[in-house]
DNA sequence: GGAAATTTTGACCAGTTGGAAAAATGTTAG
DNA sequence: CTAACATTTTTCCAACTGGTCAAAATTTCC
């Protein structure tokens, strides 16, 4: 082994210290973890908000703590009292992204009709992207560095759900009420089309211009692709 | 002013040594610059495709010499003498990306038909985030931070190209020979849904498992692509 | 009002980072 | 072969990084 340069392979032999509330936690597990006082929830947020803030421009590493805490209005040290971790801070925002981001495709009713349900998930989708574009940009950072903290979450809730509407929509190109087409490139188009409102937000704008164009960009979109999933997905006769 | 952070605010104060080269260079402005040594092209190009192989992932700040530096199989200085800044290794392959990114849509051809240009336009874009994923992402994450070392190229280039083919578009449109719809968004729902299967590569791949599924991923989409612009776009009568 | 708990601060630390300097080693044209 | 040049290595540095710690300041609860 070259003697030059070790990088210490386990992080977690190091011994470190426990935060106050966690050593405590620990020490009487059975213990009501003691509910959070108004300050932490109010600083918790505070900091969570920063942390999306830089978190969804530089991704995880290249996001410091320095720079959150000073979004955040606070000192590192008094951050780092909040969340003891770099990597808490990122589970959390994530652990939260990923409700709010399945919920859209969740409320896509088997019982009603495709086209009022795929529209109002595409309304829905692209208002998000319109919304919370930080929280977009947050995912699709993580999708770009291959996911390597909510892959199991992707794997398993993402996928699950995801099959359960792919079967949804093979229903409905059943009883020829949608094109015949493959449901989950389908829905990765939705995907696609709508978060790119968000993600890609700078070049959108740059292209069209700030005139007039810029503007009324998220309802041009909303018709534009209406129009496409709309005509694009309506049955036809065969050829 | 608060004495307790004070963060360089003028880097380019920093008064830093030049390159060799550049050195040599700034002192002859008219010589001739040398042409490079076979050895000088090779790393270089070692060095940018670790570069690609890095930025990619972790985007600008995330990235470190370091990293590039072992994966281009050399020593941080050694990659530095070709390199003198990280920025610069950046800058380099930005500009080559641009050229290969734009290409498909140049070649899109205002005395073609629509729908031929359009699905080989589609196509070739599949391909590129099937054979150029690593590139699709560097752009990605240019953009998720708001591209702030190529927004003068995508406010000119790219805007002005853009708008070139926004007119074709247009032109088609009145003609009868494509649905009437927003040319600009037309054109962003193909760079979204063909970019989203390198971009977030991962994701599909959790979704469709690695089943029969994930393998032709790139045939399904672009089979599924071409059924949703081919039908979104034809042209109606009006209702 | 005061003891106990919580919150904030300031000083500090070891490892990493981008980069500089110079010495040592290769390469090549004459 | 050798001088001139190109390349690589070694050593080094200051700034930044994630994180620790004890003490000070503040808030909460009786």
């Amino acid at each position: 082994m070259p003697p030059t340069k070790v990088k210490s392979a386990d992080p977690a032999a190091t011994p470190k210290r426990q935060h106050k509330a966690d050593a405590k936690a620990a020490a009487h597990p059975h213990a009501k973890p003691r509910p959070l006082t108004r300050i932490q929830r109010e600083k918790q947020d505070v900091i969570l908000e920063a942390a999306l803030e830089v978190f969804s421009v530089h991704g995880f590493r290249g996001a410091t703590i320095d720079q959150i805490a000073e979004v955040a209005g606070m000192s590192k040290p008094n951050l780092l009292y909040y969340f003891p971790r770099k990597e808490e801070i990122h589970r959390r925002l994530m652990a939260a992204l990923l409700e709010t981001w399945l919920a859209p495709l969740q409320s896509m009713d088997a019982d009603g009709d495709p086209f009022p349900e795929i529209r109002s998930y595409i309304r829905r989708k692209l208002e998000m992207a319109r919304d919370f574009p930080r929280e977009s940009r947050l995912f699709a950072n993580e999708m770009l560095q291959g996911a390597p903290r909510i892959i199991e979450m992707i794997e398993v809730d993402l996928k699950n759900l995801v099959d359960e509407k792919a079967k949804v929509l093979l229903t409905w190109m059943d009883q020829g009420k949608l094109a015949r087409t493959d449901p989950y490139h389908l829905i990765f188009s939705i995907w696609a089309t709508t978060q790119h409102y968000a993600d890609f937000d700078v070049q959108v704008r740059a292209v069209l211009g700030s005139g007039r164009n810029g503007e009324g960009r998220f309802e041009d979109a909303a018709r534009y692709l209406e129009q496409l999933f709309l005509y694009g997905l309506t049955p036809r006769p065969k050829a």
